[in-house]
DNA sequence: ACTGTGACGAGGG
DNA sequence: GCCCTCGCCACAG
């Protein structure tokens, strides 16, 4: 809440208000935090998030719904088992219907 | 203090 | 419509 976190703090803060079942987009929570243009920080961000099991940063994925960090979970799959762990299909590194599973922290959380 | 980085995004060819 | 390039900005070394 304080402006004396980092910018990672609140990127977790984010991801962890992200709904069962639902996904979203770097650059959404990016944009919710007001730095649209640092969508590749929020990236970086989940990286150190990693150590945090409060953060599922396998829900979050890049704009096109790919598993871009997939490579970082593990090395595993690990990331399309969670999904798919949570009823989100996943086709490959592609989330399917991935459109209707996003979930924007701007528009549903304002 | 400076440079590099990095799980993205948008624009241009 | 696909592929490539550039920009971007906070954190680590």
């Amino acid at each position: 809440m304080s402006d004396n976190q980092g910018f990672f703090e609140r990127v977790y803060e984010v991801c962890r208000k992200i709904p069962y079942g639902r996904v979203t987009s770097y650059g959404a929570i990016a944009k919710y935090l007001g730095a649209a243009r640092s969508a590749r920080m929020v990236g970086w961000a989940m990286n150190a998030s990693h150590n945090l099991e409060d953060v599922p940063a396998h829900r979050v994925v890049n704009r096109n719904g790919v598993l871009t960090g997939k490579h970082h979970f593990g090395g595993s799959d690990a990331m399309k088992q969670l999904l798919e762990a949570e009823n989100v299909k996943v086709e490959g590194l592609q989330v399917e219907n991935f459109k209707d599973l996003f979930w924007d922290p701007v528009q549903e959380l304002s």
